[in-house]
DNA sequence: CCTACCGATCGGTAGG
DNA sequence: CCTACCGATCGGTAGG
């Protein structure tokens, strides 16, 4: 096919259309869980009928995996994983807390669908239990790195303190939503943290 | 009214029916959420119609609140409210997630329905708020306790401390039912408040 | 991208 | 406690 100025705009109209329909439907399934979210809704607020959403994405579950993938492409880019390494890596844990308390729709999203996704029947199981594994997986080699770099106390040990940090995030989470955000998530975290530590966070 | 056979068996076998649909309603709620289960379901699985059970309960709200109250009535007893304080305080903690960690049903109730009730429009909204207050709170008198005692590590703050153990338990039963009851709820709980103590938990 | 529709399911009520 | 029903809403499809 010919790339004409028609197919350009028509393309880029598909993906701003697309996105906006992922904006919004992170927001909805966030605010009600992937069961309470229904496509009309999503669709209205994009302006649009809820079988043009199907157009975009097939079906509900599809809709959902998109909005998970997009949410964890941005963050593990931000993270810098394979970058940061060791007490830095720890750090910029902390820090991606402290971006969550100004974005409280993804925040919502991921604990919410989390929750939900723990039946082993729900479209997003396989999907919170990979990320599980790789977020622990990720975090227990930051502990190990920085106990190479002898900056670990002793008597702690990685793998523990990697399921810990993973947990008290998600926890934390949950209590900053419910507690209408008076909670400072960050600062708890690094507190958590600095018990662990021989040098500054 | 006069207490005859036909009364007391009258009355048994409402409380008994009343017990069988609040137990129903825990496993249903915590498989599918608040939202995910249908009144139906629940009576099915209790042998009656929908209507049959809501002769019991007005509402699937009231329902809800029933099951949650009731829950906590027995957790409340269980960890001795009032009696127990400081350290012994914090190992009853870390002894209910032990407990807890043969209970999938009301570890999955907890979970999924206080990610949901995140959303202030949610029934068992104002529910969790008050929980989390209260469970908070409790905590923080039992590390306070524990630092009167001499059994806190200096530079370990309780309000933190309070906040960050329930975060953990909340984070750690996400965990554990995602990773299909792999990961170890208790062991990781006591790692945690260890490394606060300068005494044995 | 639309309208119009499908069968299924929901919480709750009427009336007994 | 039941049957029978209400209006609303759901995800998805037909057909254009």
């Amino acid at each position: 096919m010919r790339v004409t100025p028609e197919n350009r705009r028509g393309y880029a109209k598909g993906r701003a259309r697309r996105t906006e329909i992922l904006d919004q439907a992170m927001a909805l399934f966030g605010e009600a869980g992937y069961r309470g979210a229904s496509l009309r809704t999503i669709a209205t607020r994009c302006g649009i009928s809820h079988p043009g959403l199907l157009h975009h994405f097939p079906t509900k579950e599809a809709l959902l995996l998109a909005v998970l993938q997009r949410r964890d492409d941005v963050d593990d880019e931000w993270l810098a994983l394979g970058v940061t390494r060791g007490v830095d890596h720890l750090r910029r844990l902390t820090d991606l807390a402290e971006l969550n308390a100004k974005r409280r729709g993804i925040v919502e999203l991921f604990s919410v669908v989390a929750a939900e996704a723990t039946s082993p029947d729900h479209p997003a199981h396989a999907y919170f239990e990979t990320r599980y594994r790789t977020s622990v997986a990720n975090t227990e080699r930051a502990y190990l790195q920085a106990r190479d770099d002898g900056a670990l106390r002793p008597g702690t040990d990685p793998a523990t303190a990697a399921q810990q940090l993973i947990a008290l995030m998600d926890g934390l989470q949950i209590q900053w939503l419910i507690s209408d955000c008076t909670t400072d998530m960050a600062e708890v975290l690094r507190a958590h943290i600095r018990a662990q530590l021989t040098v500054e966070l």
